[in-house]
DNA sequence: GATATTGCGGATCTTTTTAGTCCGAGATAG
DNA sequence: CTATCTCGGACTAAAAAGATCCGCAATATC
């Protein structure tokens, strides 16, 4: 999984600390937590494609939230940046081999591709359990000020 | 997630078929599966390292389980072959850039870092509930005598 | 209306991981 | 005791992913 994840689910919550309307740019984003902003812009695009945000571009644009944070989930987030395949494919080596199954034995999946699949169904359900608004009221409530606050004065 | 993870679950679903004290070489299992054999024993040294599996060399050496079937579960063999750690990797960015956190403010762990890892924590969950004498259970009775003769005429 | 600023997408380079091969150490059977 | 069969780990290519850079389109400001 890569670095950019985190980013990506930092940036999240900090675009949801900004007042309605109010963007924040992706060198703005990148200087907040010090980060490389050319590789942190390519990756916040697939936020922007996948629905999550919405970027306005021109002078004083940038990007913010494309619905409610209490309607954004985690998930949404780590499937828009990572893909939302699952890490374990099947290639059914049961029908190869010496060993190999008749395509009648097959009819049903696979037992063990199965329970990969149950596993990662159980992961997403935790990551969708949990929404940028449910991460803000973890924050203490002097949070949201102080971000808009440094995030203003920024390039 | 790489193939091997499929190779080795059904060679340990094999394995689990055979009658007890018997032993499958890893160019057996190789052929079972039309798999390239070299490689898939390199892949199975990871899983008796882990203690799922104990190998026996010499002659009529191979491998075989190192525990009932019962005792090994899905998540042994997985995290033997792909590794026990999380894919999500928290580097504390929210101590970085212009929107530092003092380090007073970050006693506790980040939010984000602890969602992750419950949503790591239950797709281990998902895997550790089913154990390999599961898996046999949904099999057809007959299943276990077939892959015993098949695998006896191997080389 | 010109200019500067911002996001967008493609092409490119580097690094890491994966896939695959090979030869040596050790143990068993004869 | 010897020969053969097995695992064991080191070594080498290949592919995929990560990361970066540059030019294009769009928009608000002056």
């Amino acid at each position: 999984m890569p670095v950019s994840t985190e980013w990506l689910l930092h940036c999240a919550t900090t675009l949801a600390q900004l007042d309605p309307g109010t963007t924040a740019s992706a060198a703005q984003l990148a200087q907040y937590y010090d980060l490389p902003a050319a590789y942190l812009a390519k990756q916040l695009q697939a936020l922007v494609r996948s629905g999550a945000l919405a970027a306005t571009t021109g002078p004083r644009g940038g990007f913010r939230l494309a619905r409610p944070a209490s309607e954004i989930t985690l998930l949404d987030i780590v499937e828009a940046v990572d893909g939302a395949a699952s890490p374990y494919e099947c290639r059914e080596i049961r029908q190869q081999g010496r060993g190999a199954l008749s395509p009648e034995e097959c009819r049903n999946t696979c037992v063990l591709a199965e329970k990969m699949a149950d596993a990662h169904e159980a992961w997403r359900r935790s990551l969708a359990a949990t929404s940028l608004a449910d991460v803000l009221a973890t924050l203490p409530p002097s949070a949201p000020e102080r971000t808009r606050r440094r995030m203003a004065g920024a390039t």
